[in-house]
DNA sequence: GCTCGCTTAGTCAAACTTGACTACCGAGAT
DNA sequence: ATCTCGGTAGTCAAGTTTGACTAAGCGAGC
């Protein structure tokens, strides 16, 4: 799964009612079409596709001030935001290699409590371990690993990602528990979506280089 | 882009001439089922999209001997060659974040010269430089980085990602330029696919433990 | 001689993604 | 007065992905 559903239901949870270009603009103002699959399809399908299964209440709202179609107003259910909950706690603990989801679930950890997040991250590195002893027993041939010619070399990257990943998610840990961030029942929340009036300093840059997306 | 249309035409190209049916089987001898997006539906329809954007050449052939509904086998064509070469080059140059296409272009770097894979990965190398420079310059607030929060963490995590990334590279260029492995021109080949009569020693195994594809 | 299950080979609908496109309004320029 | 331009808000067709499903032959067992 891409991380559109948990972006979508992460900006309209932190606005509690908003429209699909409202969305749009939060995503862009994190640089998601960056790092994500955030374009305006995925967005509005998304909204769209989570109403029809209850995760997002619709509500049909008159043409805008603004200029424009008539826009449409959505709220998180108590379904949605479990599932919020759950995607959130998913990527934070499992190991699926996928830089947006982990990317967004940094973005959100903070909804979560301080002790919820420290646990998850720890199932993170443990997974990690077992993802990598895995790799290593099932791809290590019975005639040595000099065997497999240039393919050695696959293995040698997915080993070498599981363990700096693992030391990085360590790092995390160590910064959380020593007190880094507010998270959740902890006080002020950090704000993290553009206000109704407020303008998108990121809006329309030019993209980072590199960028093969 | 996902790895699919190198993988499909990577494992066309190594027969000569294949039916869906072995290239599916080549992707799951790969373990490529694990780590990209290489299911039948998949695999059927880049066949037939990359047959109708002439990349492939299709041959309608008589129902097999071994049951089942009769099979198309296809050629890689000499623009499906080119595409090949040019999505291999791509994705061991550029820096997309994306495990699947440089574990596949890993498989099939030997398809190209010595020299060429080294400049690529040099690429590389000075692509993920310029990345990690764009970060930091973007992402650092006039205040001083302390203002970002816990937002700070994913610029964090993608500049770690960057840099064991770079020096991953920089290891795989030096084992090149010190003689491993046999790449293109340098002699027999290294055989990545199944005979027609060969079996699969990985089919239907377990899934490894913290997948969450 | 018949059924059950396995392998072979591929199809299909539903969901998702992509990039381009539409339609509307207001403000400033002509 | 009207024209165009940029911002607002969203739609659409084409392509891709997913997971379940189909259909045909073969061999073991009854």
């Amino acid at each position: 799964m891409s991380a559109i559903r948990l972006l979508v239901l992460g900006a309209v949870r932190q606005h509690g009612r908003a429209h699909g270009y409202q969305v749009r603009n939060d995503l862009e103002y994190w640089g998601a079409h960056e790092w994500s699959n955030a374009k305006p399809g995925s967005i509005y399908h998304a909204l769209k596709q989570m109403a029809k299964q209850g995760l997002l209440h619709a509500h049909e709202i008159a043409p805008s001030t603004a200029g424009g179609p008539p826009r449409t107003e959505y709220e998180v259910t108590e379904k949605g935001t479990e599932e919020f909950l759950a995607l959130l706690r998913g990527s934070l603990a499992s190991y699926d290699q996928r830089p947006d989801m982990l990317t967004a679930s940094l973005g959100f950890m903070v909804d979560l409590p301080r002790e919820d997040v420290l646990g998850l991250l720890e199932e993170r590195v443990r997974t990690i371990e077992q993802w990598r002893k895995s790799v290593t027993e099932y791809y290590t041939p019975e005639d040595g690993p000099g065997q497999l010619g240039h393919i050695g070399e696959i293995m040698n990257y997915w080993v070498h990602s599981a363990d700096t990943g693992a030391e990085w998610t360590r790092g995390l840990i160590e910064r959380i528990r020593g007190g880094a961030y507010t998270f959740a029942g902890e006080g002020e929340p950090f704000v993290g979506v553009l206000r109704e009036d407020e303008e998108n300093p990121y809006a329309t840059r030019e993209p980072h280089p590199g960028d093969a997306r």
